[in-house]
Formats: structure tokens, sequence, C-alpha cells
DNA sequence: TATGAATGAGGGTTCATTCAT
DNA sequence: CATGAATGAACCCTCATTCAT
């Protein structure tokens, strides 16, 4: 009946989450990653094909949670729902960096990780979606200015995750933060 | 006397730093950096000792043509002068991406990469300063919010430069909105 | 559990210690040492890290062996303990030769290298501190001329082992040989 | 009419005879040799068609000096003639370790050094042939002592050479030790 | 002739992946 | 299943030698 595993697939994924934005897709090794699970490295094609399967799985799994979190929202009210989004945006806020990565995964390998990367595509398109929706519905209830075009805006309220936070504020914090200064701007 | 070099300096460091932000520190190979040059791979010795040299020239020198366009700012109005700085770095938008990677420059190879990686930081340091101080002066001439911390407006500043110009305006109206956007904030 | 190992770390260093014989440290490469084993080059990681490491651990399994021999023979009868001496140097002639490269071995790659080669070097002046303890016991007992420089006597000795046995002599007899000679001298 | 020669091929050769000894036939490289030379690498193939040729023009020129002194010796006195050939010997000690890499040239590629190395290696036959020749005479004189067979103390004798200088004795003085240490023997 | 650049062969080392126990 | 050994492809780098100026 087999040995018993010595770690889940689980645990494995949040290895890797660690690894890959410690170290970039490429600076990310089997090697490195078998260093800190224990057992040996061979071990973990019990789990994956190969690297990019692990890789591809493991960026599937982060953003199925941030889509779970997402689609929770409540949509009412846009501008609350924009701020309640920045804040899962910004507790998964290693999403973007992560996937960033996802063009380096040579995909000829591995159906699995074909499939998983399409699935990742898929999902950031929801999510693009929401977004859209979200701010079309602001500007309808007119809460958006319109001299800036709104592609810029939703960038911008895009990019606020990659905000360094600089004085440690916990993150729901932080969240109310930035939305204030994507909001108010910076001008007195 | 000698042949004729079949490609400058310049040129490679050119190829370098579109490789390196293309692919990463870890993704750059020498190979691939020859497939972009004419000529062996061997040749590249002929301008650096090694791979590390190359990667760390290349950091050097990009940061040194931002701190030269920073330097020539006129910072008699603090708002102006942040308003010109973030153009010349939306610019050299990819100077952060680059000197991302500077940390994974092992430098026991060589102390020529040491001495350019010394070189980057301390111009690091003199570009933060110059903010440091134009944000000071704009808080000292009421031209800043003071509900929100200095330190986030800094940094949501500084982080502009990462939204993606989907809408490919050029870079000096680019600029120009994201200024826009920063100062008067996306409420109407 | 794994594979069985194609060859031991005690052949590994065997043929490493013919070939480095042979073709000195600098014409000892990895891929003629695997030539001379089963598999491929990038076997032989497996067994030590770096070219460094082979050649150091060699060299201390040789003085190692040499001064187990060494200490084990009995000193009371110094002229005899020396006889005994040259035939253990004899055996292992090799020891002098090998050694003779072990200033090439570039140590900072390799911190195993490096404990290695102290082991070495502390070996060594275990042997010379022996060779002088019987020596001077020898004067005392007046067995040893005194109108040559003791050194030069103690050099003439170490040297012996270097003589080529041109003409086959098994090699107990060829130590008593030699010791017969350096012992009598040449002359009639 | 050309340049002028910055130097002279006895100096490449002088150069070149240090830098094998201290580095071994492997160790040497036409960069180290150019180091060591004014002017560039590729000057070097002006004086020798390539490294092969270097080595074996470097060693013919050695053993040449060599023969040139040995054969002026006067054989009347075997037994005088043998001390003076030490002493020329061991004024030229290095021989020895330098031809000891001979045979890792690679004579395949250089007609050149092939000829040099043949006339190494007749240059070597005619010392061993008189060497022999002094030693027979110096049996029939009865200078020599008929227990141990002559090719042993001829080995020994040859081997002297290689006796380290520990206590930096001028050449012909050393010379004189070394003889008088073979002839009378260590013992009292 | 002298030079510095270009080159390709070869050696060291790492790593994903496969294989035998 | 889990393991550790084996493997080969891919990289970095050096060096003898050739080539164009």
């Amino acid at each position: 009946m087999g040995r018993k595993q010595s770690y889940t697939e689980s645990e494995l994924l949040d290895i890797t989450k660690r690894l890959v934005l410690e170290h970039g897709y490429d600076g990310f090794h089997l090697k490195l990653l078998s260093q800190h699970l224990p057992g040996a490295r061979s071990t973990i094609y019990q789990y994956y094909a190969n690297k990019e399967e692990i890789v591809a799985a493991c960026m599937k799994r982060v953003i199925t949670s941030v889509i779970e979190k997402a689609s929770a929202i409540d949509e009412t009210s846009p501008m609350q729902a924009l701020q309640e989004l920045l804040t899962v945006y910004v507790e998964e806020s290693e999403l973007h960096q992560l996937l960033g990565d996802a063009h380096k995964i040579n995909v000829k390998n591995s159906a699995a990780a074909s499939r998983d990367l399409d699935f990742v595509k898929q999902a950031h398109t929801t999510l693009k979606v929401q977004l859209t929706r979200l701010f079309q519905k602001a500007q309808q209830e007119k809460n958006i200015r319109e001299d800036i075009p709104l592609p810029v805006l939703v960038g911008g309220f895009s990019n606020l995750i990659n905000t360094p936070n600089m004085i440690n504020v916990p993150t729901p914090q932080w969240s109310k933060l930035l939305f204030q200064m994507w909001m108010g701007g910076a001008q007195r």
C-alpha cells in the first residue's frame, strides 16, 4: 500500500511560489526546491512530471484563489467594490510578479502545463473584465473624472499594488491608504 | 593596428540591456547574447571578462544616463521638477526592472563588476536623495496633502513609472497624464 | 535504496593517482579521468565537487598510507629504522612527485580541498620530523660520518627514492641495494 | 626592411625555459609567455610556428649546451672526469626536469618540433654513453666497488643532481659535497 | 613585420530528468 | 513509492591559432 507521502502537493506549491518569487523562473531549480522539502530531488517527480508543470500548477493555484476572493465581492457600490478588490489584490500582490514569468514556461513539453497556463490566461481575463465592469459602473455613477482616459485610470489602479509598503502598515490599512491616494490625488 | 572590431562596446551593452530585460538575469546567457551579435560567443570576452562584468557595466551605463538627465533638472519649482523627473523616469522606465536583478550578480568573480555595482548603488542613493529633497520642498510650499504619510506619496509617485502605457501615447504626454492622475486623483 | 554506484571512491582515486603522475596536474582532465572510468564525465561530480577536491583527496589518501607505514616502524635501532623507512618510501616513491603539484591546486574554490591540503602539509612535516629524529639518533650512536653536513646526508637519503630501478629488482631488494650504496659509498 | 625585433629568439627561449620549469609543460601557455615578453601574443608566431616548436627548441638548446660542456671534459682520469661531469650536471640540473616533459609534446603538428626532439633524444644517448664509458674505465682502474651492480651505481650517480641544495652552498662546492657523499657513503 | 581581433575546440560545472534498486 | 546514482545537454570560460589591418 505504499509509503506515506512526506509532504502534500499543496506544501510543494507553497514552497514553489516562495522560491519563484525569490529567484524568478530561471533562478528556480528543482535542486533548490528539494532543499526546501524533505526527501530526494527525484521524489518531486512523483507529484509533477517536470519543472514546467510545477510552476504552471503553482500559478494556477494562486490565481484561482484570487478569482475566488474577487468574485465574492459585492459589486452593488462600484467604489466600495473597487476598494475591496484592491485589498484582495494587495493581499495577493505577488500574483502580478509571479505571472510575469508565465511566458518563460516552455509549454511544448507538457500538456498539463499548457492546460494550466490556459486556465491562468482565462482567469486573468475574467479579472480584467470585472475591473472594467466596475469602472464603467463607477463612471456611470459619475464617481470618476472624465478628463483622463479610462484605461489610464484602470492602469493606475492596477499598478497601485506594486507600491512598496515602506511604512509597514497592515495590509487592510495599506490598501485603504493606497485607495485614498489614488482617489484624491497627491495635491493638497 | 590589428583588426577592426566587429561591434562596439556600446552596441554590446545595448543588446545586453534588451536581453536582460526580456529574460531576466538568470535567463540571460552569453550564447543568447552572441546570437544577437555578429561573430562567435568567445569574441565577447574581448570586451568583458565574464558575464557578471557585462551585466554590471550595462547597469552602470543605464543609471549613469538617468543620473545625468535627472541632475540637469531645474529644481526651482518642486512640482514642475517632479513632473520633469517623472518624464525622465518614464523614458528610462526599464531602469527599475533592470536594477532589480542586481543582487543576483555574483561579485566574487570580478572586481570590475563589484566596482560597477557599487557605483550603481551610489547613484541609486543620489536619485532617492533628489526625490526626497523635491518632496520636502513641495511640502513646504504646501503643494502636497498632509493627511497621507509622505513615504506613501513618494512610493506612489515612484511606482507611477510601472504603469503600462496601454493607450500608446508618446512618452512626454504619457508622463503628463500620469502626473495629472497622481496629482488630482481619480475621483471626479 | 537508489542505484548501485558503478565504481567506488577508492577506484576513482586510484585512477586519479595514476593519471596525475602520468600527466601532471595541468594535464589531468576530468574528461581523461572519465575515460578511464565507466560512465559519463558528470557522474564524477557525485563523488567530488570539483577537480581540486579530487586531486587533494588523492594526495591526502596517498600520504596517509605512507604515514601509517612509517609510524609503524620500530625506531630502536636508527640505522635499521632508516633502512625500513627507505623501503616504505621506495614502495610509495610516487609520493614525492605527486605532492610536487600540490601548490598548483587552487584552493579558493573548495573548502574541502583546502582542508585536505592542510592535512597533507601537516603529514609532510610529521615525516620530516621522524627522519630528523632518526638521523640525530644515528649520529649520537656514531653511525654517521661527521665531515659532511647532516642536511646533505638527509637530502641524499631522501633523494635515493628517485633513483630509477633500471635493473628491475623487486622493491625490498632494491631498497636494500640503495641503502647499501648510500651507506658504503661507490668507492671500492 | 621592416620593424626592429623587440626581442631575440634566445630571449624567448630563456623565458620559455624558466616558465616550463615553473609551470610544467601543460601549465605553460603562450599567453603566459607573452606576458613575460614585450609585444603581443601573436608576435610569437613570427619566431615559431606553434607551442610545440617553442618548447622543443628550448629543450634542444639546453641539452646542446650540456653536451658542449660535457664533451669538453678531459677523460684521462675517470674519477676526476666524473666529478667534473657531476658539476656540469648540477649546473644544469633543470635539464632533467625539463626533458621530463618531452613526451608530452605532440609531434604530429610540427616537423620542426619532431626534428628537435629527435636531436634531444640523440644527445641524451650521447650523454649516457659518455657516462657508461667513464664508469667502465673507473671499474677497470678498480676505483669502484663491485658488489653493487654497475647500473645501480650509475643510477645513483645520475640521481645525485636532484638532491635539493638545502644549505645553499655555491654550485662547485655543492657538486664536490655530493660527489664525496656518493663516493664515501654516509657511514662513519 | 607587428598587432589586436576573431575563432573554434576543449575543459569545468550545473541541472532536469531517467533509471535501477 | 522513494531514493540516490547516472546521464547528456547546456553554460561559462580559456587558449592556441588565424586573420585583417
